[in-house]
DNA sequence: TACATTACGTACCGTACCGTACGATACGGA
DNA sequence: TCCGTATCGTACGGTACGGTACGTAATGTA
């Protein structure tokens, strides 16, 4: 019985879904129509549509929502580098991480998925912000954290860590808004300033 | 003659421009209809704005490509501030600077320009590159000179001045990011922490 | 004054879209 | 086998929008 309900109402559901979430991120919201995710779907009649989503804008919020959900967190990072307790350590660290969220910023539904929250943020107000805590905030908390963790074993010198994790996470940002400027998938590739950036964060806080 | 064509035409035509700017703004391309334009410019018929601009599409790339340009370069800065020649010079300078980029960024067209350029990458792809040609990759500029002088008068060491200036102007944009991302005038106010972020930026490059 | 440009009003065309209605049909569980 | 639910097809209502048409009035110039 459990089972029973994914058999067709929730298949038909989650095809709805699918096609929902690819169409939204290439086309954005406006100029998806909600008979273009019916044949997407493969689903005949609208009136299955709205018999599983009551509106366009409810499917779009959950959509988005399942969508920056669906981010992999840095949690699993966290444990693999507990506690820096020389330069080394706290060097590999950080540029694992810079590379992760790198990565991350590469993933192909990152940079239309920012786009379409930044562009709907009047008519869906709670999905930004919801973004932000979700992926960016969490990634200068780790940043944050791994530094004062550094200090704490006197591998470091105080410091703004909140500032210098906004340097860090923004030198790799502007990539990303660059990315956002440009249409296509113009070759987004600071592979290599990685380990300069991570550097100039290191000698801005060394002892 | 010449002011003659100003006169009524011309006029008219500002006023149209400068109501489809304030809507665009507000409300992005799609929600803002010809006749929305139409009413808040004053004019009467379509026909009128039909007869300046040929298209709802060309009206939009002339407005926020002028929108654009009208953002005030960093030029005159950079004459202030020509050859930092010791550490307090340097200081100042890029101290200015980010206030200064901080302030263009908290110019209340700037986030609704970006956001409406990022939303409409697909519809208008050579708006976007054109914007982060004019005036981050500007700023970008400006900060490497600066850093380039600097080492040349002994007073920084060598770094990668490029990634040093994309860590500082990336600081200032996760607040942008953030603003992009909240709907309403969310106070957007790191003014203490720009100074602690240049601080770090010179940290990184001492001798 | 005579003429050309500009703007006015209003109506209209074609299209696209969201959401609803409704009878018919297939499907899955008891 | 029987019943409720999910789906099908198709049509429609209402609305909004971009853009055009066209006859008329105002405005500036020679």
């Amino acid at each position: 019985m459990e089972d029973g309900r994914d058999s067709r109402a929730q298949q038909t559901r989650e095809r709805i879904r699918a096609a929902a979430r690819r169409l939204f991120l290439q086309q954005g919201y406006q100029a998806t129509s909600m008979d273009a995710i019916r044949v997407a779907a493969g689903v005949a009649s609208k009136e299955t549509l709205y018999r599983h989503y009551p509106s366009k804008e409810k499917l779009f919020i959950d959509v988005m929502g399942h969508l920056t959900m669906e981010r992999p967190g840095f949690s699993a990072m966290v444990a693999a580098f507990p506690e820096p307790r020389d330069m080394p350590a706290l060097r590999r660290a950080l540029t694992t991480l810079a590379h992760e969220i790198l990565s991350l910023m590469r993933q192909p539904d990152y940079l239309p998925l920012l786009r379409i929250l930044i562009a709907e943020t009047a008519r869906f107000p709670e999905l930004g912000p919801l973004f932000f805590a979700t992926v960016p905030q969490r990634g200068l908390a780790i940043i944050g954290g791994l530094l004062r963790a550094a200090r704490d074993h006197n591998v470091i010198a105080d410091a703004e860590y909140e500032v210098v994790a906004r340097a860090l996470l923004g030198g790799l940002l502007t990539y990303a808004v660059q990315g956002l400027l440009a249409a296509g998938d113009e070759t987004f590739t600071p592979l290599d300033h990685v380990d300069a950036l991570v550097e100039i964060m290191l000698r801005a806080v060394e002892l």
